[in-house]
DNA sequence: CGTCGTGGTATGTCTAGACATATTGATCGC
DNA sequence: GCGATCAATATGTCTAGACATACCACGACG
């Protein structure tokens, strides 16, 4: 292992452990390299990286702290609901319920289509024959032209949006509502039951791509998100309670 | 701006824009060492950073080249309730409805206590009036003994823990459920109303510290993630509808 | 024809300096 | 006592090298 790893891996133990807390200052770049016998280069290494993942925090001419945790933050995988499903060794299946070629309506959909027309999807996702989400979509034409050849009888709109149209920003609004009448009979579930709900919207440069509403139920679906660091979420998943 | 932020900037602008694809070969440490007329070291700062953030992935002897995007990934913020709602400018207030100290009972709690008792909360947080969110929450006194000596009645169990029990690890579950009569009452909600809840449970260094359940009015709150790259989720926060 | 070195190359790590810059703490003048 | 000034100091950036390491390609050899 590198010395600026060992250093890193040093500092961030004694971090973790409580050993040094929050406010407290860290040795200085020069006791450091003391310490480790190194230049100072490869200590300001191993400190900007600890830096960089918000453990500590530098002022000149005061030196290095360790930071406030952060807020809980976790990372929230919201994976292609197709993958996701075969992954977890279910039957995936997958029914178009419609597929409409139309013009923008409203000032959210005219933003999302920047002047071109809107390809509008709603389809249902299944594992094991148990409904699981029912997805309405909107894709920009204008963005995603390629999309008004694909009849996604087949491929889901997720996983080949997922593979045809990268996006560079994206917003998820996770929120709880009452199931209304159809996503009841579609979901398989009574009127007015609490469903999970993920807006998710997606731009390229500054131009929307797509906006999707995946509605779960909300007794057979959670979303899950672990991380193992005060400071540095790393790992995340989705599962099926 | 630094030189190495300068180039930074240069890469991850090319990689955004798509002009370097995924699998593109960026250019050699010694083409940019030409380009911007600077040593290795800077030029290598500048990768280190791309590579640390997932935008590339290098290879010896091959070179470096624009990675994958990952699935869909976004840090999700889940700060303190208090914080939150003063950021907001908005009145808050906490009323805590319940304090117990108890043995623990069944699997999961005697997991979560670790040999110790519990401390159990139930609190109600309210933003300008309206009930925002009822909170249970469990505290493993083995893990957080100062716990016994604070009364809660004006201080929040979860800003407490913030600043008092550190942790290492955390869990996140969200999912939708319909308020029950309790729930229904506190919140101001017909029973079976939709709500959001985000149930954490943290540990330190393998130890359970806490276990909340966190019950929010599905018709007033969201919870937010975004993300302005498909490498590298930068930004979230949580906001109400 | 396949397999085993082997050399070249790009990244990985590190050094011993240099100068820049922000901030602090002390000192000086009012 | 108080504010302005200034020097000391820790970090921020950068250089011009050096050697290490992994890996690919090519050629030699069985």
């Amino acid at each position: 292992m590198s010395l600026h790893r060992r250093i890193y891996a040093d500092l961030e133990g004694r971090i973790l452990s409580g050993d040094l807390s929050p406010g407290d200052r860290i040795p200085f770049e020069h006791e450091l390299t003391d310490r480790y016998g190194c230049s100072r280069m490869t200590v300001s290494k191993a400190i900007s990286e600890l830096a960089g993942r918000g453990l500590v925090t530098r002022r000149r001419r005061a030196g290095t702290f360790v930071a406030q945790p952060k807020a809980h933050a976790a990372v929230l995988a919201i994976p292609d609901l197709r993958a996701e499903v075969i992954e977890r060794g279910q039957a995936y299946a997958y029914v178009l319920l419609e597929r409409i070629e139309r013009e923008p309506e409203g000032a959210e959909e005219i933003e999302l289509a920047s002047g071109g027309r809107l390809l509008d999807l709603t389809c249902l996702h299944s594992a094991d024959g148990a409904p699981l989400a029912l997805e309405h979509r909107l894709i920009a034409l204008g963005a995603a032209s390629q999309a008004i050849d694909v009849d996604f009888q087949t491929v889901p709109p997720g996983s080949w949006l997922l593979d045809s149209a990268p996006w560079t920003e994206a917003e998820n609004r996770i929120s709880a509502i009452a199931a209304d009448a159809r996503a009841a009979r579609l979901l398989e579930l009574k009127p007015g039951a609490a469903c999970l709900c993920v807006e998710r919207r997606t731009w390229r440069d500054g131009q929307g791509v797509t906006r999707v509403w995946q509605t779960f139920p909300g007794d057979r679906y959670d979303l899950v998100a672990r991380f193992s660091s005060a400071h540095s979420p790393v790992l995340a998943k989705e599962a099926r309670r």
